[in-house]
DNA sequence: AAGACCTGTGAGTAGAATTCACGCATGCGA
DNA sequence: TCGCATGCGTGAATTCTACTCACAGGTCTT
């Protein structure tokens, strides 16, 4: 029998993104796990060697030498293994893939990450469609959708979570002040969307917070009213997808946060990842991007 | 995200098994599972991929030039992790490992086989023990136990299956012209054991023949009345495991094969294989040895 | 023509992996 | 000094993968 001290080989992952963190939690994540599955892997590993990988203290997680020379030793095989993988698989068959989205989402969260994703997805062709609602691949032509789980998704379809919707109020940083004074929101100009006509509603009973606007206003998608409120005009409700960079830029806050609505926004494809590898590919990019969404404590 | 491209690593086992045999069965076989199991990860493999690995003749698997090279590179990949992970492990800490064996099969299947036990294993010390029946690793300080499975087995015990068992008579080659005959084994002395005092009667009832003997001796054990089969005393009713080296030799034939009783011999033991590599490694040779008992179509 | 041999596959199952929810220890900020 | 956040371990429940079983189909052997 070949290789007796081989350990198992699926605690190999997990183990190595452990020690390249130092931390069970970051593995975790990156391979969209809980940080219960690693600690059990890893112990599986550890278990299975007879020696202790890592040196547990109550804040950090240390790596001892020994796991450090066996991470860096699986890094190096797990390397050659897919550079092998890469250049056997399938070449990348042309025709580029198309993707159907929400439009707010879209405009504010996909096409700024784009430059990111021709650099780590070089080899996938990208066509962008606007769109929401259900979901017709043979129809229109798409390979991929982005939606959220507001209505039955066809039952064929192969469907992979991405994160977890969570709205709030955004407004210029000068109005901010004046909304968490006592009267709350009532102040100033409320911003609707006909796309998504409950939204304040939803947010509403959520925090059970009370909205009586001065006026109000409805425009048509998300980034008109987000447009709008960055421009002064009030306060427009938001999912924090597409509200993320501009909080990030300073250009809107988000006073009272955020809070998960229930809904969660999903991919869904026609072929199963596994069968496709561009597919597996952009699957992987958008999980990997996306979860910083799910795990940004947004600022307030 | 790394190694975009790396295919289920639990795939890769089977697949590099399959490539080395180009076979399924085969390597099926060297893993201990069915070829369903291979075939399935083998599949698996390629779907990840996106190509087909292997030429399926109807006879031959032909593994394709890349599946060779992927083979390779898989190959040398699991080499490097299994000699960091042997550096790494636990040194194998003093004290020999006791195992506990049917005198009979100690004799006569594993006795022959050290040998090969310590150029495969060479880190491991192992103690014999002559033993049956009911096992009480504590009691008597054995680790390690081969037994039966015509009795219950220590609950917290770790078990292994090893190989089916199969009787059946044996006698010196000269003497299996007259049992073949219309009188069959009734022409001669029938050898019995202490140890098995059924074993003639499980035959019968198995395999429905008579066998009304002309005369009848009792032996202590197995070994003893194989002893007297191979000096020409008579017929003796032997486990297909005890007697296959004299059959191999030719010292002793089986006219009528080898049948299954429906019990089957297991490895027990009382740390689980995970938890010591010295007892997973002996393990591992144990069902790899084991193994031919149960796939050898014995010779007739 | 019958049987041996090898792989593929649908259905059912056992066991592994994962999640969930909680406990514990500690560092950190108010 | 007291919450509070952070990070890991773990029992129990659940989900899901890998496996087995039994059978089918094809071809080579005798």
């Amino acid at each position: 029998m070949r290789w007796s001290a081989l350990p198992p080989v699926n605690t190999l992952l997990p183990f190595e993104a452990t020690v390249r963190h130092a931390s069970m939690t970051a593995a975790a994540q990156e391979l969209h796990v809980t940080h219960g599955a690693v600690s059990r892997q890893v112990q599986n590993l550890e278990r299975s060697l007879g020696i202790s990988l890592f040196e547990r203290q109550t804040r950090a997680l240390r790596p001892t030498p020994q796991a450090r020379q066996l991470a860096a030793v699986v890094r190096d095989a797990l390397d050659q293994i897919d550079a092998a993988a890469r250049q056997i698989a399938q070449r990348t068959p042309a025709g580029p893939l198309t993707l159907s989205c929400e439009p707010t989402l879209l405009m504010r969260w996909l096409i700024p990450r784009l430059p990111d994703l021709a650099v780590n997805v070089p080899d996938v062709a990208i066509h962008l469609s606007a769109g929401g609602g259900p979901v017709f691949f043979e129809r229109d032509n798409i390979d991929l959708a982005i939606r959220r789980d507001d209505f039955p998704f066809p039952e064929e379809a192969s469907r992979t979570r991405l994160f977890a919707e969570r709205i709030g109020p955004v407004c210029r940083p000068d109005l901010a002040t004046r909304l968490t004074g006592a009267a709350g929101v009532s102040q100033v100009a409320l911003l609707h969307t006909d796309t998504r006509p409950k939204a304040w509603d939803d947010w509403r009973r959520i925090t059970g917070m009370k909205a009586e606007p001065a006026s109000q206003q409805t425009l048509e998608h998300f980034y008109l009213t987000l447009q709008a409120a960055a421009a002064g005009v009030g306060v427009a409700i938001a999912p924090y997808a597409v509200a993320r960079d501009d909080l990030e830029r300073g250009q809107l806050v988000a006073p009272f946060g955020f809070v998960p609505d229930g809904t969660s926004y999903h991919l869904l494809s026609r072929q199963s990842p596994e069968q496709d590898g561009r597919v597996r590919q952009l699957t992987a990019w958008l999980r990997d991007k996306t979860s910083q969404l799910e795990n940004d404590s947004e600022p307030v």
